[in-house]
DNA sequence: AAGAAGATTAAA
DNA sequence: TTAATCTTCTTG
């Protein structure tokens, strides 16, 4: 029987955790019972105050970054080019704006045995790679934002970490507006792995 | 009050 | 390469 990540987990250093979150296992339960869920394969990190990729890049408070200003072990959930939500796992403490970026899943035997039809006959491999696709695809909302990832309807379970030599690094997608911080290898994701979004 | 841009995706 | 689509933030 797996455990949800303990709080701890998320309280740590911003890079560690986006490494040591691959592989775990980030679950949805719907208010009818069905479960949604899948490996976590590729992720990246964003370090608040001093990144200019971040949403708190110099301490930039406003509604919608608020809940990336709470103690780590929280979702933060955003709305993107006005039709995708992106889910965050906040990490360090209360007042320390980052975050991790879950960018895909590989979908759990359960959910591909049993929830084919959300996804129009694609392969597998194709459900949940990409940031925005991962939140459809297990129906996850703005209204997940700030909720506890140890919450009964929206919780990571822990699992085998990927051993260092199977973690890929390169710089982040999306961000090239970010200058210099657009290199950093912030995002990490599993090598050889089908369902890492743009491998 | 108005405009610009975005941690994306699917389709041409 | 581009449209779709809208919230958030910046500027006037």
């Amino acid at each position: 029987m797996s455990q949800k990540l303990p709080v701890g987990f998320y309280r740590r250093d911003t890079v560690t955790v986006a490494r040591e979150l691959l592989g775990q296992r980030l679950v949805h339960r719907l208010a009818d019972g069905a479960v949604l869920s899948g490996r976590i394969v590729e992720t990246e990190a964003y370090l608040g105050a001093d990144d200019p990729a971040c949403h708190t890049y110099g301490y930039r408070r406003t509604p919608r970054t608020e809940t990336m200003y709470r103690a780590g072990g929280v979702a933060y959930v955003y709305l993107i080019y006005g039709m995708h939500f992106c889910l965050n796992a906040v990490t360090r403490y209360a007042g320390e704006p980052e975050a991790v970026l879950i960018r895909a899943l590989a979908p759990d035997a359960a959910m591909r045995d049993r929830h084919a039809g959300r996804f129009h006959g694609q392969p597998t491999h194709r459900w949940l790679n990409g940031p925005g696709k991962l939140c459809k695809g297990l129906g996850i909302t703005r209204d997940h934002n700030g909720l506890s990832l140890r919450s009964a309807q929206l919780f990571i379970e822990a699992a085998a970490c990927v051993a260092t030599d199977d973690i890929v690094a390169r710089p982040r997608i999306g961000v090239d507006y970010a200058g210099e911080a657009a290199q950093w290898p912030l995002r990490f994701y599993v090598r050889d792995e089908p369902s890492v979004s743009k491998p």
